[in-house]
DNA sequence: TTATTATATAGACACTTATCTATGTGAGGT
DNA sequence: ACCTCACATAGATAAGTGTCTATATAATAA
């Protein structure tokens, strides 16, 4: 994963309702009219945000029936974790960064 | 620091020039005029760019004489590493994320 | 003082984006 | 067959953003 992937996902996670999508999906799988329950917009801004998660990698939809269930791809969000993980405020090993 | 703290330091991460920024500043303080030889950008552009990230509080400015020295903000730093760290893609302690 | 250097600010412009309404699609239910 | 529900897509629009040129500011050098 090079940087123009993490910066993909830094801007999908640069909106306030998609870093909520993201939050809730972390507590687990949903659908999006579960999601949409948690959020003041109409369902087609919410599957406009999802669509972007998705594009990025983050999330990973799952059709079933009548219902799309969405999660948290667990490869990328380790590669984007471990990317934030290596950034550091200062050379030393004097900070707790 | 909340989630919209943590959506504007995401947003401020999404833009490909700021994300080189901030790797740079991970690497130590730097000034201005030897960040924007890393850029293919005019000096105004990486100024803003740098206020953007300095606006989210993720990056310091420092003022000596003519030079701007950055750095990346530890505590802030701190605050959205941990952040990122609890987002998980499943409930379960099975996978790795 | 005048010139130079480092950086910030102002304003313009093209492009992107977040949101909405309206509509399409596809699966189930009656 | 028809309706309903879950979701996606199309198109419009207002607001935001990344970039530039031009200019201001502030410190230092000559």
């Amino acid at each position: 994963m090079n940087e123009i992937d993490i910066a993909l996902i830094c801007k999908a996670l640069g909106d306030f309702n998609r870093l909520k999508i993201v939050e809730l999906l972390s507590d687990g799988e949903k659908c999006g009219c579960k999601l949409l329950e948690a959020f003041d917009i109409t369902q087609p801004t919410l599957s406009h945000h999802i669509k972007v998660l998705c594009d990025c990698g983050l999330v990973i939809a799952r059709k079933e029936g009548k219902w799309s269930h969405y999660s948290l791809c667990c490869e990328v969000l380790k590669a984007f974790k471990d990317y934030i993980g290596t950034l550091q405020c200062c050379k030393e090993s004097e900070c707790d960064c």
